[in-house]
DNA sequence: GATATAATTGAAAATAATTTTCACTTAGCG
DNA sequence: CGCTAAGTGAAAATTATTTTCAATTATATC
């Protein structure tokens, strides 16, 4: 059981060239300014709004639209790649998306985000739906604090 | 220990005074239109959204402003009662406020919401701190299902 | 490599959600 | 009762997002 992990370069790089082979493989075109929305959200250890990724984008295909911005953010969803990341101060910034049964660890002060396995709340989950009588279908759990850059 | 506990008529009864006992306590004066709002949200037992609560909070005083609605809720989330609800589908509904260590439960089709006490993640807590260097401050942790009148 | 064509683009306009402005009203104190 | 600062709703302004549209371009086919 892996402890939570910021992405290496290595990783980000096929992160970037896997969802690039997604979109592709969906049909969908490969433009530069695609790849400039991929590149950048692909390679962020933090969580970025549709303005932050539009502004970094644009170093590195300088005639971006923010509109392409938002309309390569819905494919990428669609295609389960990116997700937006819920947090007290606000849900307007985007992160690659979880990937099966993982949760987040948010830093509250630079937006850093890191990903871990390993809880086990079906114990808790059992005596919820037998106490409520509902049924459960899935959880998010997040925990917030300061990474250690910020300490 | 208690279960998840959908609130009674009396609870909410108490609510809806208390929040009015807080809004004149901090100074802030009685009006009819910040009555309604509280009424609305105090006795619901699911989220409601800024457009929901002036929709329902017209039936109890019929001049309330869509403006007050969100001026209210600006009051109740500054003194504590009232919160934002996160739900993968939209961040911009309300709820009362969760008191102390408390979490949620809520049904995916109809919108109720329970709150919840007892879940111990100190443990996972203590792990991930040590993993990653994170000083960690909180934590979100939310069930998502069926309620029972849903099924 | 050239060509055809449907997908994609960015600018501008439209829409939706929220906040600000402002002249008028009123809660709550003396 | 009055006084007065706080609060109101309508309308205007702002901000975030989506839609429209004419021009461009990625890719499949030759
Ligand atoms: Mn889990
Ligand atoms: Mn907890
Ligand atoms: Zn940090
Ligand atoms: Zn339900």
């Amino acid at each position: 059981m892996a402890g939570p992990h910021i992405s290496s370069e290595e990783e980000t790089k096929e992160r970037t060239s896997g969802w690039i082979a997604s979109l592709a493989d969906r049909g969908y075109r490969i433009t530069g300014s695609r790849r400039a929305v991929v590149d950048v959200l692909a390679e962020s250890g933090t969580s970025l709004s549709p303005a932050e990724i539009y502004e970094q984008g644009r170093a590195v295909h300088k005639q971006l639209g923010l509109v392409t911005v938002y309309r390569t953010l819905e494919k990428l969803e669609e295609l389960g790649l990116v997700q937006r990341v819920h947090r007290p101060d606000g849900c307007h910034a985007y992160i690659p998306a979880l990937r099966g049964h993982e949760h987040l660890l948010l830093c509250e002060q630079c937006g850093r985000v890191e990903y871990f396995r390993g809880d086990d709340l079906s114990e808790l989950s059992r005596r919820l739906e037998g106490e409520s009588g509902y049924t459960i279908h899935d959880h998010w759990l997040q925990f917030f604090g300061v990474c250690s850059q910020c300490q």
